[in-house]
DNA sequence: GGGCTTTCGCTACGAGTCGTAGCGTAATGC
DNA sequence: GCATTACGCTACGACTCGTAGCGAAAGCCC
């Protein structure tokens, strides 16, 4: 989460359950008012704690938001379901279905473009959003290429590029789709973008062509 | 742009100077400020127009950054390269460095993620910025289908289908990049996302597949 | 030129939010 | 019991919002 170091080990303990009700407010906030119209006032009083409580824990809106979304992205798991298309749909399935949540839809992406200005934010998302998922790219390829339906990388630095590149293709669409476009992730688009994506991949494993 | 109706034939014109002005002293404002402090009477005093006059076009500061980024995207458009693969990378190339620059960062992902809860502000960004880009995918694929390049489509719903695919897979690729993975869209990183898809649309197309 | 209409710049205003300070109280560890 | 820290509460100045009202300016039409 946020800060861990017990930097205090004395004095009187901060509330967990506190902390659980902020998020869970937050969330709710979130969905009722969206993003701009959220007040970290509004927040303290529905998750029934006085608003320096929240300002002692939180340095703001943009912290605060990114912790209570994050916590939607831990039921994200890779399912072992024997090949890897069937991986990647079940992935995507998966993250469009939290991506379709207002929560999520209207807080994760004004932190991210309020990122673009502040670095620690940036890193904050990293750490506890966007990793998470790119975990699960780089799982999914290692079980792809134990199968023998990836070839192995030659090396790693363009193991890395390549994970970096699959993982910018399969978040970036999702995301393109559910709030740009504003269509449905649903399972007809999902086969038809794992179709492209898996031979795209394929075919370029078989023909490493560096320009 | 906004309004286009000449409702009113008589009285004292609406200065179409004061137009641009405000509309560069917005883009002026979001890289100096980005969208969270920025304010609607700063961006007045900048363009030296009364804070009532922006009031009068445009009902608030997320219209207002639509259409100040959305003229950032004007000078896309799609070089007739020979190649399908080289129209790809140099319209993605075009459209990073519009993305890159900071005044479109910041302000376009806050306007989409305020436009979740708006449907009028989805629906103008749409017009403004996003149809615009679609274009580019129909008018490369007819070209590549006149070249031979792509196999014509079997009927308009799945021509249109594909459509929607590609495009949010490569706006959507170019966008995460940018601006989650915090990476730049070099021309190392298009040869490789555009062999991906390439390969992937023309086996997908050999292939139909459904279901 | 005279009149009509709309826009312009300016000032001022109530409402709402921000983030902080100060206080007395509650809950821990030693 | 004592030191230490977190808590709830109240109050505060600073800021932004969006609007109203005013006199002046800049166009059309007769």
């Amino acid at each position: 989460m946020h800060s861990r170091s017990p930097a205090s080990r004395t004095g009187r303990p901060r509330s967990a359950t506190a902390d659980a009700a902020i998020l869970a407010a937050t969330r709710a906030a979130l969905v009722e008012l969206g993003w701009s119209k959220l007040t970290l006032g509004d927040v303290a009083t529905r998750a029934g704690v006085a608003k320096t409580t929240l300002y002692r824990r939180w340095s703001g809106k943009n912290e605060l938001v990114v912790d209570a979304v994050a916590e939607l992205f831990d039921e994200l798991e890779l399912p072992d379901s024997g090949s890897l298309a069937a991986d990647i749909e079940g992935v995507v399935l998966q993250f469009a279905a939290i991506l379709a949540r207002p929560e999520a839809k209207s807080g994760l992406m004004a932190v991210v473009a309020e990122a673009t200005r502040d670095d620690a934010l940036r890193e904050r998302i990293r750490e506890s959003v966007v990793d998470r998922q790119k975990r699960l790219v780089l799982e999914g390829r290692s079980r792809a290429q134990a199968r023998g339906e990836l070839p192995p990388e030659p090396d790693p630095v363009t193991a890395s590029r390549t994970a970096d590149l699959i993982f910018d293709m399969v978040a970036g669409a999702v995301v393109h789709r559910t709030l740009v476009s504003g269509e449905p992730v649903d399972e007809e688009w999902v086969r038809g973008f794992t179709l492209v994506l898996l031979r795209g991949l394929a075919a370029e494993a078989a023909h490493p062509a560096a320009g």
